[in-house]
DNA sequence: GCGACAG
DNA sequence: ATCTTGTCGC
């Protein structure tokens, strides 16, 4: 890592400076690999793991767990701070390149326009996008009851993001752009990987992985 | 000043 | 993120 931040101060000025290469267009081929990321945690020990599924069959190709500890505290903006050390890590162990990273978290749809998924999108090149649980910033207007149902994330006077509903009457997720990637790509992704549940099955699997990772590790 | 705040 | 029983619904 060639400027790693210890401070709050020093975090959003890397935010600042990175935020500039962000680019929100679709570059490159349609991804054939979709990497799930996600990190959990035990105290100060952590597990992140990697998982890669083949786009056309959402059959595992590839993953990687990564077993390490905590060095930057969880702060509301500066997430990515916490959680990129490991994941890169994870990334350099896969023996396949992915073409899409989908991020547990914001990309656009962050205070400064920085969240996770841009950073790691800006760091490995790799087209990415985000997907939350829960909104960070930005509001929207009620959206339909139907899985495929979306509404504009905006924030100030911007569409940082957008509302899907993957699955008939659930709760929506949290749509936004990292990097190489436009918002109808990104939606479009999310809905493939949903196809039964409500998060897209790269973010359930790594979720799985890196807790058990955790458990017996 | 006060509260809210991705995971 | 994580702590945690029961409960509603298919």
């Amino acid at each position: 890592m060639v400027e790693w931040p210890t401070t709050a101060a020093e975090a959003i000025a890397v935010q600042e400076e990175l935020r500039g290469l962000v680019e929100v267009a679709d570059v490159g081929a349609p991804a054939r690999y979709v990497a799930g990321l996600d990190v959990a945690y035990d105290r100060d020990r952590l597990a992140a793991a990697v998982v890669v599924l083949d786009a056309a069959t959402l059959g595992e190709v590839d993953r990687a767990v990564v077993l390490g500890e905590t060095t930057f505290p969880y702060i509301p903006g500066l997430f990515a701070f916490r959680e990129i050390p490991s994941l890169l890590t994870g990334l350099e162990r896969l023996t396949v390149r992915p073409g899409l990273l989908v991020c547990d978290g914001q990309g656009l749809a962050h205070p400064r326009r920085f969240g996770l998924a841009c950073h790691l999108g800006v760091l490995t090149g790799i087209p990415s996008i985000g997907v939350a649980k829960t909104t960070y910033v930005g509001t929207h207007q009620e959206l339909g009851h139907e899985r495929g149902t979306t509404a504009d994330l905006v924030d100030g006077d911007e569409v940082v993001g957008a509302a899907v509903r993957t699955q008939d009457g659930v709760k929506p997720v949290y749509v936004s752009v990292g990097h190489r990637v436009t918002l109808a790509t990104a939606v479009a992704h999310v809905l493939r990987l949903a196809p039964a549940y409500r998060l897209p099955e790269t973010t359930r699997l790594a979720d799985r992985a890196c807790r058990a990772g955790l458990r017996d590790g």
